[in-house]
Parts: structure tokens; C-alpha cells; sequence
DNA sequence: CCTACCGATCGGTAGG
DNA sequence: CCTACCGATCGGTAGG
């Protein structure tokens, strides 16, 4: 199991770096220290090798996140930043996992679309609705459509970190902050202004977000 | 010449669909309908034809950019939605380019490090000191960071469009818009709601934008 | 988990 | 712009 275990790692690295097409079998095995028939022994083929690893991406962080919202969401700290910022983490932190599901979007698009619907979708229902319940209650603004938001917050995260290595460039002059912390503070800018009621950010200053206490 | 531009073409479509390094100069050649040592008379290998793949995609860009951002910053609608959905308008209608670009951002970041410094960060300044000027007015958001914002609207436009295929299917259930247009919709107003004071956005409706005209 | 091997395809060249 | 060809590498198999 150890080696099998090794495979999977190795491959998610090689083929967010390179891409599926970019990485062959030999690769993997180089760089796991094995023979190419040992890893097509634990993977019957190259596409099956492939589907392991996005099923093991999807299930990591459908196991993860979840947990990882909660936990922020319960935090006496201001809660919309700690939940986006925990989210923004974890990406950064899975960069390599990022950017093979963002290969895997454009490689496959078709086959993508059943694997979100499964996958994805339960969940934008679920941030979605804590929105609506925030707009029921005045906090959010009115105009906000719940479902695209949510998408919205998702593939900006993602492609931030996906594209963070080459992008990070072009903000580069600020001596105090990196680029990639500039660019990360002004997204959770962007999402919160456009999220919450003008009212509710001046008076409230988001000490406490009952978007999502909504819940408890 | 005509078989060059349409290697061109040809090339900048399989590669977006399938990658570099999934697309064969023989695949090139197949769609063109000549054979592959024709490919490689035009363009004396395959990574020079990548090289004035992505040089035509930036020149292009670099060529109809300012004069869709000029036009539409002139007429009397909107001028921000004007603005904002032409960019969205034309990355929508050249989305095979978006892809592709995407698609370099991952394979080569360090090589498009250069790429980028070079070609878009003149374009960044720009906009960002339209936006230094409408904070100076009070019309935009003091805590907005413009070249953050900048790179942001970009960087988002760009992700939404070469992810569509696959992401919009989880905006499903509408029968009014398409998942496209709902997306679209709500990430211009997160763009707008972000980026402009309460109060400006109140009074004004937003029928005049400033910020373009303080250009003229 | 390995050695040895398979046909197919890759990018690229010679030569016209 | 073509035919003919090159060595290298690809994913995958046989057999132990």
C-alpha cells in the first residue's frame, strides 16, 4: 500500500505541473523509484491512474472543507474573513491539487460536468442558502444572486492559486506585503463588499456574522 | 501565406482543447490538410510554433483591447457595465485564446513571468490610476487596491470563461438566463458593488461614470 | 515488483 | 509542399 500510496502523490505533483498528456508513466516511476509495470500493477492504465487521483483530490476535499468551514464559522473572530481566509489557505496550501482540477476542467469539460453536479453542486445549495438567509434578514444585499455568488467565490479562489506562480508577478513593487498577500486581501475585500449591506458593514463593522451563525 | 495563418489557427484551437503537449504536429497538420513536414517548413519546430501561437494571442489582445476599452468608455450608457461586459464579450468570443493562455500560466509560469511584466502590466497601470483617480474623487472605495482590483478582474474574467464548458452546468436549474449570463450578471455586480462608495452607487445610479471620463 | 519486449506514435530530417 | 525515413519514447503486455 505503501507504494501505491506513492504513485497517487507523485502523479497529482507531475500532472499539475506538466499536465496528463506532459506526464508519462515512467515519470511517475522515476520519481516514485520504481518500474513502469509496477505502476501500471497498482493501475491497470494511465486513464485509470488519472480518475484515482481526481477521485482521491475530490474526496480529500469534500472530507476536508466541510470540517474546516465549520470549525472558522465557530470562531468568536469575525467570522465572513475567517471562513474565506480558511478556504484561501487551504487552496495555497493544495496548490498542486488546484491546479490539476483546473487541467482537468479544461481537458475533459464533459466529462467534468456529472463529476461537479455530484460533487460540487450539494454544496453551493448549502452556502447558497445561508446566503438567502441573510438577505431575508437584511445583512445581505437583495441583489446578490446566491448560487453564482458562491460559484463565483469557488473559481476565483481557485484559479488565484492556479495561476498564483506566474500572475504573482505583476504585483511587485510593495516592500511590505508579497504579492500573493496583496492580491489575497483585496479578493476577501472584493467578496465582502459585494456580499453584506452598506448599513450592516458601517454599523456592525463585521465583528459578528450571522450569516453564517444563522446555522447554529 | 494562407497556410501559415491557418497552422495559426489550427494550432491556437487543438492546443486550447487539448494542451501542448496533447497536441501532435501531425494533428496540426491533419486540420490544415497538409502533411506535417509543411508544418515544420513554416515553423522549424514544434515549440516555435507554440512561441508564435502565444505571440499572436497577446499581440491581438494588446491590438483590440484598448480600442473595445476606448470605444466603450465614449458612449453614453453605463460605463462601467459597458466597459465590464465588453471585456466579458470579447474573452467570451475568443475563448479558445483564454484557454490557451490559461493553459501557458500553468505549463510555463516562469517563462511567462517576462510574458506578463512586459505585455499586461502597462495595461494594469493604466486602469489602476483610473481607479486612483475616482478614490481621489470619492467615488470609488478608498480601501480598494487598484492594481489588486485590476489583476482581480482579469484573472476572474479570464478563469470564468476558460472554465465555462464544464463549471456552468452547475447554474442549472434557471429557465429564464443561461447559466452563462446568470454568472456573468453576478460577477459584474460583485466587480461594481466593490469597487464604487454607497453612496455614489445610491445617487447616482450609476448613469455616469467618471472614472472613464476623467480620462478625456 | 522486475526484465524484456511489443506496435504505435512522437518530433524532426533528407532530399527533391 | 511532398515521400520516405530516423531514433526516441509512448502506453501496455508476457512471463516470471
Amino acid at each position: 500500500m505503501e507504494v501505491r500510496d506513492q504513485i497517487l502523490r507523485q502523479a497529482t505533483r507531475l500532472m499539475a505541473a506538466r499536465g496528463y498528456e506532459g506526464t508519462s508513466l515512467s515519470a511517475v516511476a522515476d520519481a516514485v523509484g520504481v518500474k513502469k509495470p509496477s505502476v501500471l500493477y497498482h493501475f491497470p492504465s494511465k486513464a485509470e491512474l488519472r480518475r484515482a487521483v481526481l477521485d482521491q483530490l475530490l474526496s480529500r476535499w469534500n472530507d476536508v472543507l466541510p470540517r474546516l468551514l465549520m470549525a472558522s464559522a465557530r470562531t468568536g473572530l469575525d467570522k465572513f474573513d475567517a471562513v474565506v481566509g480558511e478556504l484561501l489557505d487551504f487552496f495555497a496550501q493544495d496548490a498542486d491539487r488546484a491546479r490539476l482540477l483546473v487541467r482537468e476542467l479544461l481537458d475533459r469539460p464533459e466529462d467534468m460536468q456529472d463529476t461537479l453536479q455530484r460533487q460540487v453542486r450539494p454544496w453551493v445549495d448549502v452556502v447558497a442558502s445561508y446566503i438567502r438567509k441573510g438577505q431575508e434578514t437584511g445583512q445581505i444585499r437583495a441583489d446578490v444572486d446566491p448560487e453564482a455568488y458562491t460559484i463565483q467565490v469557488a473559481v476565483t479562489a481557485l484559479a488565484g492559486i492556479a495561476t498564483s506562480a506566474a500572475g504573482g508577478v505583476v504585483l511587485g513593487d510593495d516592500e511590505r506585503r508579497s504579492p500573493l498577500d496583496r492580491g489575497r486581501a483585496e479578493l476577501v475585500r472584493l467578496l465582502r463588499a459585494s456580499l453584506f449591506t452598506p448599513g450592516y458593514l458601517e454599523h456592525q463593522s463585521m465583528k459578528e456574522s450571522p450569516v453564517l451563525r444563522g446555522a447554529e
